[in-house]
DNA sequence: TGTTACCTAACGACCGTTAGGAAGGTGATT
DNA sequence: AATCACCTTCCTAACGGTCGTTAGGTAACA
């Protein structure tokens, strides 16, 4: 089906080019249709681009979900840390993440309120997710230095989000540089382990 | 003088719409002058964006080195720790770091390489300063628990990205919950106190 | 018969840019 | 001292293009 490619698509173009510099034209043509056809799919460029986010946001937060589910058997440090390699290694979904960043942190004006209605549950849930985990994890760990895990949850995605806007703007090496000089130091000053 | 008026406001234009969605014409408006004036002053589109970044990294770059010079005398975990807040009262006008998070993250297609060939000696200039400072400084405190400073530095850079960036997109309310929640755990984890 | 999914054609609006010229100041030449 | 050419800074007018969007039609299909 047509709509879900131009969906896909559009994600692609959104997030290389910013909704204003995305053009319908070059998203039809990938697609393999006229630029007017979209319009039997979507009510316009918004509509396009809020569907785009929705549809971004929820698959994304089921990826996440999925990956810390899968790896609730290991360790604390080792679920925590390795999300990051788990990251990387889903090399194709970058364009999710950037989509989501760009759209996040430099939405087009007039959505502005839209996507902050759709931004905040979706991170608002990643908190809640993250909290969850450290405290039953630390329930039979007891590895944790603070019993605060909401702000240790909170301090966990600052690093991870500052992580993977750089993996996503820099690219792999100047990732892997970030990780390995600050993933020592924020897990010493969130464990018991000196 | 106009040329430096075109700067400034460009400045603001391109971190509110991004160089696609900034028009040269309401630039010019708010200059007060009409849009082909531009000309007289700058090549072109390009030119004025190249411009602006190139002003915008030698300021902020200044207003960094400037602040760290200054609580020179400070223990180091307050002068790191300031920053924050001196960021937050001293930016009020944080279009400029706005500017800079964007063209970075997101830099028009065309003028990718000419962005890197700036933004990377920025980024290494303040990581060399930060270097510097935790080095001197812990050469009198002894306080850092490792002497890998220019790691440490990275870490610091890291974090200090993630939560302006946040200041930047979500106001200082959440900003300062995510330096609540970061800083601490931060600092435990790069100093020897437990 | 009505609906869905596509098409062609074209709309008005705005884009960055260029051509060409007016006004004013500067500085050298007569 | 007067004239001249020149440069800077602004202007109006207009260029070719692309933008998102709409109108209206066609073919397939339920």
């Amino acid at each position: 089906m047509k709509a879900q490619q131009l969906l896909l698509t559009s994600i692609h173009h959104f997030a290389a080019h910013g909704y204003e510099g995305a053009s319908l034209q070059e998203i039809a043509t990938e697609v393999g249709i006229k630029k007017p056809s979209i319009y039997a799919h979507y009510k316009g460029k918004d509509d396009l681009f809020l569907q785009a986010t929705t549809y971004a946001l929820q698959e994304q937060k089921r990826r996440f979900a999925t990956y810390f589910t899968n790896t609730r058997q290991q360790p604390l440090e080792q679920s925590l840390h390795g999300f990051f390699d788990w990251f990387i290694s889903e090399q194709q979904d970058d364009i999710l993440m950037r989509f989501i960043l760009r759209a996040a942190y430099f939405p087009p004006e007039k959505l502005e309120q839209e996507m902050t209605d759709r931004f905040n549950p979706f991170f608002d849930s990643l908190h809640d997710l993250l909290t969850r985990l450290l405290r039953e994890r630390d329930r039979t760990e007891q590895i944790l230095y603070s019993t605060n895990y909401k702000s240790a949850a909170l301090a966990y995605l600052t690093v991870a989000e500052g992580t993977l806007t750089e993996l996503v703007y820099n690219g792999v090496d100047a990732f892997h540089a970030r990780q390995q000089a600050v993933w020592p130091i924020v897990w010493r000053g969130m464990s018991k382990t000196i």
